[in-house]
DNA sequence: GCCAACGTTGGC
DNA sequence: GCCAACGTTGGC
């Protein structure tokens, strides 16, 4: 079991429309290292998902549905894209403000490279987040 | 709204 | 193959 973390600004795709949705394909991820991840993600696998920009903040846990398959709405080049669902809604969402002042997660890629768009998440990182969240994984 | 960081593009 | 210029992202 991997974790990761995938970022989305609320007003392009909310975790709320997600969570509506019940499920749905992470296409237009345009970056080679990103698809690196992508491509890594198994079934099963947990994802944080983080709103960029507006909110700053971890607001819910998916999981892979879907392995990484070639993206539809790539026009050209060799890009893959994952089906996620939703998995659990955070009690209370966990702000980067609160990640960056926390030891164990002032080292993740969010923090470091906040641009990375799909992300590598550490087993202790990824529970860590939950323990802020104030909910049982 | 500004600016720093990063990735990509294109000229040489 | 290098590097400057540009565009985009995202925190502040």
């Amino acid at each position: 079991m991997n974790y990761w973390l995938v970022k989305s600004e609320p007003g392009t795709y909310a975790w709320a429309q997600f969570v509506k949705d019940g499920r749905t394909a992470w296409t237009g991820v345009r970056n080679y290292q990103a698809r690196i991840y992508l491509r890594a993600m198994k079934r099963g696998d947990r994802v944080l998902f983080y709103h960029s920009n507006e909110g700053k903040n971890v607001v819910g846990v998916a999981q892979v549905v879907k392995p990484a398959y070639p993206d539809p709405t790539a026009e050209a080049g060799d890009w893959s894209c994952v089906d996620l669902a939703p998995v659990e809604t955070l009690a209370k969402p966990v702000g980067l403000d609160a990640i960056k002042t926390d030891s164990l997660l002032q080292a993740m890629v969010l923090v470091k490279n906040s641009r990375l768009s799909v992300q590598p998440v550490t087993e202790p990182q990824f529970n860590r987040v939950l323990e802020h969240a104030a909910t049982k994984a």
